[in-house]
Parts: C-alpha cells; sequence; structure tokens
DNA sequence: TATTGTTATACTCTATAACTATA
DNA sequence: TATAGTTATAGAGTATAACAATA
C-alpha cells in the first residue's frame, strides 16, 4: 500500500528516501565488485571506454563528473594495474588517447555480467513503464540542477 | 519529448542517470551547505537530531547507515565546533545520548530552509503526483536490495 | 557474553592549485 | 593565451579491528 505524503513534507522525504536508496544500491554494488578487486569509479571508468575507446582524459573526466588532475590518478592505478593504456594522440600532442587492454577488456567482462544481474534483480521491483518514468523523472532533476 | 529506451538497456542506462543525477543534485546540495561551513554528512546529523534529539550514537548511526566508529569521529569535530553535546544516558553508562547545542539549533536553522529552498526548485521538475510515484518507486527499490 | 563507545589505522575518492608542454 | 595532462597537497568520509567500560 503506497504512503502518501502531504506536499509539505514530500519533496524533503522524496529526497532523502533517493539519498538512501542510492546509498544502498550503491554499497551494494560495490560489494559485488569488490570480488573482481575493483571501485566504483575504477569499474565507472573501464564501462566508459569499453563502451568508447580512444576518449581523452579531459573527455573522461567531464563524462564522470570529475576533474581532471583525479582521472590522472586513477587512470596512473589503473594503467598500472595493466588494466588501461594511454596512446599519445598523434594530431595533438598535448593529450592521450585511453584504451582498454586486452586484460581490462577481459575484466570488464567478468565485472560487467554481475553488475547486469544485480541491477536487473533490484530493478524488477519496477515495472517496465516505471522504470521508462524513473529514466525521464531522472532527466528531468538533472536538468533542473543550476550550475 | 521522452527518450523511450529499448527494454535491454533500459535497467543499465536507468542506473546510470540515477547515479548521475544524485551526483549532480548532492554536489549543488554541498555547494550551498558550505556556505554555512557544513558538509552533507554534518548537515545529515544536525538535521536527524533536529527531528529527533536524545538519540545514541549508535542509533545515529544506524539511521545514517555508516559505523559506530564514524559516528564516534563525526561527533568528536562537530562537538569541537560547539554544535552538538553528548549526555551521558543514566539508564546505561555505555551510551551518550545525543543533544544539539543552541549554536547547532541555530545553524541547522540557518542551513535547512536554503536546502529546502534548493530541493524545491529543483523538484518543481516533477508535478505532484510524480514526486508520489519517485517516492514510491524509492522505497520499493530500496526494499529490493539484498543484503 | 554482548553491546556502547573509543581509538588507531588505512584507504579511496575528491578537489585545488601550480607547473609543463603544447596548441 | 588557452588547453591537456601532471604533480603535490590536503581533506573528508568511510571501514575494520582491537580495546575499555558497562550491561
Amino acid at each position: 500500500m503506497p504512503v502518501i505524503l502531504r506536499p509539505e513534507e514530500l519533496t524533503l522525504k522524496t529526497w532523502v528516501q533517493f539519498a538512501r536508496t542510492f546509498t544502498r544500491m550503491a554499497r551494494r554494488l560495490d560489494q559485488a565488485l569488490e570480488t573482481h578487486g575493483l571501485s566504483v569509479p575504477q569499474f565507472d571508468i573501464l564501462a566508459t571506454l569499453g563502451f568508447q575507446e580512444g576518449i581523452t582524459q579531459q573527455e573522461l573526466a567531464q563524462r564522470l563528473l570529475v576533474t581532471k588532475g583525479n582521472i590522472c590518478g586513477m587512470i596512473d592505478r589503473m594503467e598500472a594495474n595493466g588494466w588501461v593504456e594511454r596512446r599519445p594522440d598523434p594530431e595533438d600532442r598535448r593529450a592521450n588517447r585511453l584504451f582498454l587492454t586486452d586484460e581490462g577488456r577481459k575484466l570488464l567482462g567478468r565485472a560487467m555480467p554481475d553488475q547486469q544481474l544485480l541491477l536487473g534483480r533490484i530493478f524488477d521491483a519496477l515495472k517496465e513503464g516505471e522504470k521508462q518514468l524513473l529514466y525521464q523523472f531522472m532527466g528531468r532533476l538533472e536538468d533542473a540542477v543550476e550550475g
């Protein structure tokens, strides 16, 4: 039975529940990633490169909403682990293009199905149309954030 | 015009958008809290105590989904700032009961309206019924997280 | 024995800012 | 001048685990 909230308290409570749900889901996903020796930000980088290789560090930073200094350190560690590779951009000698190594691709191939399975089980709580709606709501909320 | 996604990609994309929206909103709220010298976790503690004073550190930890060791350090810093107060529980000498100081209450009184204004502006992107729906979805998703 | 809180330790992610090399 | 990346630094929040006091 759905809880109905009064308008005055609805916004705040929705945000609190939003944050709570995000935290719980993120931790569950993090827990699953640990079995692969990955953190969430590292997985995000692997997944982004799996989707589109050859982007620059700057582009990666913008997609993941972090600074380039942050990405630089992340890539240092991930390159040391043999998961990703920096290749000089032949047309702009300031820039690096980022690629997955074979090992990085294999690692992503092991971790991604886990994540999808977990997400699938959780999102089973919503019907197809509800998921579409949620996706929409998220987009509208993101657009409504100023700055 | 709403974007329609194919079922196969919907779950993953919804999660990615979910995480992205949460991050953006949390940073915007954090930015506003900085003007009061507060972090998000600190605000969460003030708000929790503003809602219900006299809880123990353990109870606070459980509500905020963090460990008691974490809370202990947070309260150390916030007590040093003069925002909260530990009072020994007369009935259980192991426990502390937590209270806002006058200054903590004033600080919360300054920071909370900011946060509510910001949230109000962002959540204006959703109609009343949509907010209710989102609140519901979040509760169902949280319940679907195992562990 | 179990629980509350404390302490010590360590780690990850994050940001800022100054620096370099190129554009 | 502006941009891509690097480096150094700092800080917050988080967890784990061992410990003390009390229940």
